[in-house]
DNA sequence: TCAATCTATAACTTACGTTTATAGATATTA
DNA sequence: TAATATCTATAAACGTAAGTTATAGATTGA
């Protein structure tokens, strides 16, 4: 088998039509070119040059039978350095962002529209899951990064790199529970109205678990619900109080078809982090896309 | 720069999986396989592979990206390989052959038909040229092999390799000079007639002139030709008396449009050698074609 | 918990590639 | 016809980079 390397020398050799001057570009001695083209041409069983006066050039059944390809494998292993390197100065390829799927509307669509207008060269590959799973994705490498309701067990092999978004759960409803508009409530007040929280499993809801029982007044659902959007409709026909981020529910409660309750003491606000895995790559476009969540001073 | 044996070790593992039986396949140990990956990944600038507990698997962002670029460099590395071991295995490539004009036609053109039935992958190059420039284009390597009309100066870079086809120079006329049929001739009753001989700075004539002055009867010719053939017409058609190798004239001769004159002494037999260029590469198909010429015992 | 399989790391060794120095060959210039 | 310049080839000495051995650490499955 033989050395790569020599058909670098080869290729360098052919192209300078020197041994002296390729010696020069290849930064080595001419003697060392003389002897890797010996040597190439021995482990080849075949001479490649025909040496002249004036210098060395490819001989007809030789080294020009193989020149071109030579030249394309080193055009190929070149590139690949390039792309590489490329990769990691300027915002290119893919970014592999796993989330769920509310993460992903309510905190990061925006961002991503936002970095697409700036580096459009780069292609994104969305992976929605929650926020465990995508700990796993992260884990096997199937996206870059991931945006993850805090907290999350510590993990030897991610990173957690930022909190970018504060999620504050309120409680809400609809014109339904008018009555309910300024009035001052305790958790204990809650336990006698249907209540739509989100199923179980899921941080949402340990959130809520975790605050009503050190309360001492553990809330039960009336309605357990998948989907914050299909929660929003619900509470506003009046089917009962909600438990959600207030971040979540703007529009609707700017809208009047939700109103939040003056529940008190208040949830403590939960947060979403950005996790990489510990031993990833961090590209150009990553890096960029990262300072997107930077916190602004 | 990066060392393109890294590359070899990279394919290898990516190709099993595993530093250890990467290892195995390249003959070296694991640790220098271990060591050889993370120096490409340093000189690269990216990690390659993600380290799992079941071995090494490509990474998305990383190894994964070049892995086809590297596989097509390196298969056509090992291409390369093969193509000149093939060269020198098999009857493939090109064969360049020079010779004269003559030479082709009466000492080649039957075995390159044969031969091209014997091996029909082997191409053909026909350079065809005097004697003195075929030397030339086999040391400027535009032919693998000459054939030449013997004796040429001798040459360092030039190898005569065998003396292929002896050529016995007679005189021939046509029926004008019937009366000439079975009469013993010298040379000096030669000079009475009308002669058409080849060209000055020709091995044929030179071998006429020497032969002629050597006896003290320098031959003049009436006419100068430079075609065997055109000699041939010419003489069939009563110009005059003609000196021409008998192998050539050998189907006029029979079909009785020329006689040979019993011309004493004859004139000694000149012969035409295989040459090679010294340094050249003697590939399978050359040697298959040499064999052609060998002198059968 | 033990055995089997991975990879990573450290320290040692060796062999390969490099350099230095020089010779030889050919063309160019005076 | 020297003298100079410019090639490549070769030998010997050298130094480093690549490989080896030995071992640790981590994970999995019996």
């Amino acid at each position: 088998m033989v050395n790569l390397e020599l058909y670098r020398v080869f290729y360098t050799v052919a192209k300078c039509g020197s041994l002296t001057k390729a010696a020069e570009e290849l930064y080595i001695s001419q003697p060392a070119v003389s002897q890797a083209i010996k040597q190439l041409e021995t482990q080849l069983g075949t001479s490649l040059f025909n040496r002249t006066h004036k210098g060395m050039e490819l001989s007809a059944q030789g080294g020009a039978l193989i020149f071109e390809e030579v030249e394309r494998a080193l055009g190929l292993l070149n590139g690949v350095e390039d792309k590489l390197s490329e990769l990691r100065h300027s915002a290119t390829g893919t970014l592999r962002i796993g989330a769920s799927e509310t993460i992903f509307q309510y905190c990061l669509a925006d961002k991503i529209v936002d970095f697409h207008k700036q580096y459009p060269q780069v292609r994104f590959e969305l992976i929605s899951d929650v926020s465990p799973k995508t700990i796993e994705q992260l884990k096997m490498d199937r996206c870059d990064i991931g945006f993850l309701n805090l907290p999350i067990e510590s993990d030897e092999d991610i990173v957690v790199t930022d909190s970018i978004m504060l999620l504050n759960d309120v409680f809400v409803a609809g014109e339904a529970y008018a009555d309910l508009k300024g009035k001052e409530l305790s958790v204990w007040d809650l336990q006698r109205y249907p209540l739509l929280l989100m199923e179980e499993h899921t941080v949402a809801r340990a959130a809520i678990d975790h605050f009503s029982k050190s309360l001492g007044a553990p809330l039960q659902p009336a309605i357990e619900i998948d989907s914050w959007g299909f929660m929003k409709k619900l509470v506003a026909d009046g089917m009962g109080i909600g438990c959600i981020p207030r971040e979540y529910a703007r529009r609707r409660i700017e809208e009047g078809q939700l109103f939040e309750l003056d529940v008190r003491p208040a949830m403590p606000s939960r947060s979403v982090g950005m996790a990489l895995a510990r031993n990833a790559n961090v590209s150009f476009a990553l890096r960029a896309f990262m300072n997107l969540f930077k916190r602004k001073n």
